[in-house]
DNA sequence: TTGTATGCGTTATCAT
DNA sequence: ATGATAACGCATACAA
C-alpha cells in the first residue's frame, strides 16, 4: 500500500509537503505541488479513508437505516437523498438490521437518517446524548442533535376519509397499522377525528400489519361480515398500499368487485397502485422530496446550524378504485 | 469520546490490558476482565472504527454498489447478502454512483458486490490488482481477485424464444436492453441461435433500453408496422420486464390486446408481473439466492479460498400475457 | 498476567 | 515555502 510516506521519499520532500500538496493547499509552490501530485499520480496513490477519519474526526458519509431493502417507497426517498448529498461532497449508505447501528456510535458516519420503526427510540436518544447527527423520518422525537422530517400524515387520512365521506359512505372500515408505528398511529388519529365530525358515520378498524397479509386478513374480515353483496357498496380505507394489495390480492377470489362492491383508499401511491386493477386510489407524496430534505436537515445539524422540524404535503390522487359516486 | 485510555486510567490498569480484556483474550485474569468490561460500559465505551480499522487493516464490511435504489431486484438481492454476511459478523452497505466508487480503493470495504453497469471493468479491474476482492453479477471479468455470479441469461432467453415457438409463432420481437449490457447482449446470444435452430422463424430486433420507455418505444413501432389486426397474433419478447410493463402502458392506448392479439414474455419475473393485466409470462430466477451466492463468494475470496464461478439456473413462469396456445 | 513501546496513515502545529 | 514532530485510538510484539 502506498501512503504519502511514499510520495515523500519519491518527491524528496517530507510528508507535511505531500499532506499539503495533496490538500491543494496554498503553502506549498505551484512547481513542487505539480511534482508531488504527478507521483501521487504515477504510483496510485489513494489515501486511506482509516487514518483519514481517525485524524480529522469525521468520514462526509450519511447513513441512511430502513426496516428492509425491499418497499417501494426506498427507491425515489434515497434517489432524493443521495442528490443533495453529493452535491455537498458527502457520500451516502444504505444500511438495515440491528447489527449495522453500530456505524453510528463507532463513528463510520457523520449522521443518520432514520425510517426504521425497529430502531429503538431510546437507542436513536442515547446516540444523540453522544453527540451524533440524527434525522428521524418515522416518529417524533426531541433533541437538539434529532430533527424530524414527517408526512403530514393526518392530512392525508383526513383526505382519504373525506372522500369516501363525500361519495356518500356512513360505514368506514380503516385497516390499521402494526402497533407502535407512529404513521399508523397517526394516521388512526385523524381518521378518528374526520369520521367523528362527520356526525353520521361509523367507523369499524381492523388491525393490520402495513404488509400484503394484513390487507389479506382485512378483506377476509369484512368477507364474512358481510354476507349480502346488496347492502350497497363497501368502504375501506388501508393505512397504506401495501394493505391493500394484499386486500386485493383476497378480493379477486370472492364476488366482491372492488370499484363497485368495493371503495378503496390506500396511502403511499406506491409504483403498484397504478398498475393493479382497478387503479387504487390513493394518497401521494414526493418520496425525493422527503428524501431531499432529510438530507439538507442532517446537513444543517452537522453544520451546527438552527433547523426546525419538517413536514411533507400530501395529497389524494383519485383513481377507479374509489373513484365513482354512490349516494345510498 | 471516551477511550480506552480512560478506561485504562479509571481501573488503574495500562491501555494493553485494557485492549485484551474487550478483545476477549485469555491473557488476562477474569476478574480484572470484568471489572475493565464493568469500567467499559459504565463509561459507554464505544470503539473508534477508524482506528480499529487503521490497525487491523479491516473493516468487516461488504459494499454492495448498484446503478441506483429503485429497481424490483434489489429487493430481494439485498436480503439475500445480507443473511450471508450478518451471519458471519460482516456487515452491508449499500451504495450507488461514482461518487461511491472510493470506498472501495480507501479501503472502507473489505469487498465488493458490484451489480452497475457504469461501474467500468477496467476500474473494477485496477481495484482488483490493488488486491481488493470482488464478485461482479453483471458481466465476465477474469481476475484472481474478482469472481463472478452470473444468471443463466441463454438458457432464459431460450425458454422465452421456445415457449414463444411452440405458441406457433413464426415472427418474434425481441426488445433488447442498452448497449453495452452484458445481460441483453447474452440474451440476445441465445435469441439468435434458438431462432436459427428453429428454421423457419424471423427475428426482428428492437432496440431497447432495459426501462420502461424503452418498451413504450418498441409498442409504437410494432404498432407502425403493423396496421392489420387480423394477421394473427404477435409475439414479442421484450429482455426485462420493466420494459414489458413500459410495453403494457403504450399498448393500452391501441386496440390491441395483450394475451389475445400480442403474446408478451419478459425476463426477470419482477413483483409487477404478477398484477399488470393479463399477468405477465416471464424468466424467473431466485434473487435471493444470487445475493446469497454473492455473499459467499466474496467472503471466500476474502478468506483466500478458491472459488469457482456461478450460475444461477432460470424457470419460465407461464401466465396469461403469452398463455394460450396457438397455431396459425 | 500485566505494562511498555511502536506503528497503522493522516492531519496539523509548530519551527525553520 | 518546507520540515520535523506530535497526535488521533487501537492492536500487538516484546519486556517484565
Amino acid at each position: 500500500m502506498v501512503s504519502i510516506k511514499d510520495i515523500a521519499k519519491q518527491a524528496g520532500v517530507s510528508i507535511s509537503t505531500v499532506s499539503y500538496a495533496l490538500n491543494g493547499s496554498d503553502k506549498v509552490t505551484e512547481e513542487t505541488c505539480a511534482r508531488i501530485l504527478a507521483i501521487a499520480k504515477e504510483l496510485d496513490y489513494v489515501p486511506n479513508a482509516a487514518a483519514r477519519n481517525l485524524k480529522k474526526r469525521e468520514t462526509k458519509i450519511i447513513g441512511v437505516f430502513l426496516t428492509d431493502f425491499r418497499g417501494d417507497v426506498y427507491g425515489d426517498l434515497l434517489y432524493g437523498i443521495k442528490e443533495i448529498l453529493n452535491r455537498k461532497e458527502y457520500d451516502l449508505i444504505v444500511c438495515s438490521g440491528k447489527q449495522s447501528h453500530r456505524m453510528l456510535p463507532e463513528r463510520m458516519i457523520d449522521g443518520a437518517i432514520v425510517l426504521d420503526q425497529t430502531f429503538d427510540s431510546e437507542e436513536l436518544l442515547s446516540y444523540a446524548e453522544r453527540g451524533h447527527k440524527i434525522v428521524v423520518l418515522d416518529r417524533e422525537l426531541n433533541h437538539p442533535h434529532i430533527n424530524q422530517v414527517l408526512l403530514d400524515n393526518k392530512a392525508g387520512a383526513a383526505l382519504a376519509i373525506e372522500h369516501l365521506l363525500e361519495l356518500g359512505h356512513r360505514k368506514l372500515y380503516v385497516v390499521t397499522g402494526p402497533d407502535g408505528s407512529y404513521d399508523s398511529w397517526q394516521r388512526m388519529q385523524a381518521v378518528k377525528q374526520t369520521v367523528e365530525r362527520s356526525g353520521t358515520a361509523e367507523l369499524i378498524e381492523i388491525h393490520g400489519n402495513f404488509e400484503k397479509s394484513g390487507g389479506e386478513h382485512a378483506a377476509e374480515t369484512i368477507l364474512r361480515q358481510h354476507v349480502s353483496p346488496d347492502s350497497g357498496p363497501i368502504a375501506v380505507f388501508c393505512l397504506n398500499d401495501e394493505m391493500a394489495v394484499g386486500f386485493y390480492n383476497r378480493m379477486a377470489e370472492s364476488e366482491l368487485i372492488i370499484g363497485k362492491d368495493i371503495h378503496i383508499v390506500g396511502f403511499d401511491n406506491i409504483e403498484l397502485a397504478q398498475y393493479i386493477q382497478p387503479r387504487l386510489t390513493s394518497i401521494n407524496y414526493s418520496k425525493t422530496k422527503w428524501g431531499a430534505v432529510a438530507a439538507e436537515q442532517v446537513l444543517k445539524i452537522i453544520a451546527g446550524e438552527d433547523v426546525e422540524h419538517e413536514r411533507l404535503y400530501v395529497t389524494l390522487v383519485q383513481r377507479e378504485s374509489a373513484g365513482t359516486v354512490f349516494i345510498p
